[in-house]
DNA sequence: TTTCATAAAGATACCGGTAACATCATGGGC
DNA sequence: GCCCATGATGTTACCGGTATCTTTATGAAA
């Protein structure tokens, strides 16, 4: 039974342009008198082909450069080896704790042919709300590690209902099953309350971040609960509002400083606000350290630059961007939702900016 | 003539598993009552379709969440859609210049289907220096931007001569055919050191960056011809190395300020060192800029954030940014490369970091 | 009415790998 | 010597699109 068409003979389609053309397995497979699977086995470091064999075809393929078309592997075992890297709001993409979760990101990556994709929320083409999911779909990514999100961020939601892979660097509302990695904030705020308390300060302020993100609340309220635990008492006044800016810092702590009662202490709950502070000091000619002491957090590379150095909470930033790639990967690679690591310890890092009350 | 093996009943391959399940083109066309072939034509957006099809497929498309594989897609046209992002340097990828350059890049692309993948050099995983062509090899991106290389760079030739479409943001030797975009520096710099001349300032400081920084190179040469342009002597203990950050700032305006005629106005290759100058005159209890006038380069966002707010050269990176995407895209899309843009204009940003001498 | 250019839609092969299964050679255990 | 387990290797059928060419429908020109 023929079909009614008339035979065809189509043209085979033509050649690549030649800086695009290139060596495939096929061809080492000629050369070394095998089948592309056989190549194919050796590359995918599969078992089943004997070493005399493995040899000549690694020979062959070092001699020709070959490199495995990702494209071509891709799409035949439907894994992209990319990884969607996100940055959900301003500043986030050319700040040092960016630099050190990519450095974290690609340590933990390892060996692991995934590259990371930039993904900034912020840029104008990504208004539609629904980007990420559609590039799931046009299966661009393998997954996605989201950085510190709102604890309100919507868009997390149905990215997780769908199943796609995914961590969170920062905290989210637990329950919905979304793995997510983060640094023991509480702690590292109490080390540095109870640094200043230790030096006999009373008066200590707090300049807190923006209400919307996790990290921001749960310092200010470790903040709260440590000045009570070491017997402090927390003045509304000494209280300020920020967004994580030098400049948010500054205003914070021009105010701070032309109270009537001023603190002589400052904690602000990351490290640009609280390099705004000691701005602020000097502009109202306090000396730093010897009229107000000032923390930290987060320790950035600036902190140390800084003069005087900032003592500051070292988070370990690095490694909570190994510990990221290390979750995606295993529910890319193995299909396995680690168990929810613990928050990493953060330590404090006593530099130039603090000093006893007299 | 039959091949001498029996015929093979061979079951067709077991399917995803759910999550990576889509819906593919075939489907849409079923429901359409075509082929995926008009499918196809209608998400590229070609001709030969009628409208009236056409609508019928969207709608199709829309109600079941179609989006086009990109995997697949690619494979097919042989094109990845990723730009590969390449960090050559030490604290570029956590520097706003980084992120204004990929808003740039962003914004530039457009409507464009590409994403961009990073590619920090300094990732452990990336000491074989051939990386960037194995990337190429393996089809994970069309093309590269890289960011600032050393004049030296040694990577970037054999790149260039294998084909690999590439863009350079920074200067280039100029021969070797490499597309690259760059700020007019030269000029920045000449507008910065008369403004300080025109100030009345005679003992002009300078604090470089690193001497294998095409950048660097530019603007210290620039230094040196303005001022004799603008009568001045170039003394050669005001010229001070530096590497872009803000300690080597804080460290040559230590020197500077501790000489025993001490400079009154001290440009800084860039904005950081800048700031590292400042904190050094306050530190030698020098006011800026009633007794020392500082000027940056590059009008980051921490030079109008600082205090006093810096007066800095306004480099258009984000521009920069835009341009090298569409010069990448011509080479990628158009296989077209595009005529050498000129240097894009700097201009000045006075702040209240300089003043006139008295 | 016939011819022919043009637009719409279809048919086929193919991109370069990988999954699943088939086959074959080898050698040990009986 | 025969059977079967085992490991090496080959065969086939895809993955889901796109390039290219063919066929069919439509309508204007002759």
């Amino acid at each position: 039974m023929r079909p009614k068409k008339s035979t065809k003979v189509i043209a085979p389609r033509t050649k690549l342009k030649d800086a695009r053309r290139s060596v495939t397995m096929a061809e080492i497979a000629r050369l070394c008198g095998t089948t592309k699977m056989t190549v194919s086995r050796v590359f995918a470091g599969r078992p089943g082909v004997s070493e005399a064999l493995r040899e000549k075809v690694l020979k062959q393929a070092t001699r020709l450069k070959y490199e495995v078309n990702q494209q071509a592997s891709s799409f035949s075992s439907n894994r992209v080896n990319f990884i969607g890297l996100v940055t959900p709001f301003e500043g986030l993409l050319g700040s040092r704790y960016f630099q050190r979760v990519v450095e974290g990101l690609n340590r933990g990556l390892g060996n692991h042919p995934h590259d990371l994709v930039l993904f900034d929320m912020l840029s104008p083409n990504f208004e539609s709300g629904d980007k990420l999911e559609r590039v799931w779909r046009q299966r661009k990514v393998d997954g996605f590690v989201i950085l510190a999100p709102h604890t309100t961020d919507q868009f997390i939601r149905p990215l997780a209902e769908s199943g796609v892979p995914l961590v969170v660097v920062g905290e989210v509302d637990p329950g919905h099953g979304v793995a997510s990695i983060t640094a023991d904030d509480e702690q590292g705020v109490r080390m540095a309350i109870e640094h200043l308390a230790g030096y006999g300060h009373k008066l200590i302020a707090y300049v807190g971040g923006p209400e919307m993100l996790s990290s921001a609340q749960r310092r200010l309220a470790s903040y709260r609960e440590t000045m009570e635990n070491v017997g402090l008492e927390v003045k509304e006044s000494m209280v300020m509002p920020g967004n994580y800016t030098m400049r948010s810092g500054r205003e914070a702590g021009a105010k701070l400083f032309r109270a009537k009662r001023r603190p002589t202490a400052v904690f602000a709950a990351n490290d640009d606000m609280a390099l705004g502070v000691m701005q602020a000091a000097m502009a109202e000619g306090l000396r730093v350290p010897e009229d107000v002491s000032v923390v930290g957090f987060d320790d950035l590379a600036e902190a140390a630059e800084y003069w005087p150095a900032l003592t500051t909470v070292h988070q370990p930033i690095r490694r909570i961007g190994l510990v990221a790639s290390n979750l995606l990967l295993a529910q890319i690679v193995s299909d396995f939702q680690a168990p929810q690591p613990p928050p990493l310890d953060c330590n404090l890092v006593v530099r130039d900016s603090t000093a006893p009350l007299e």
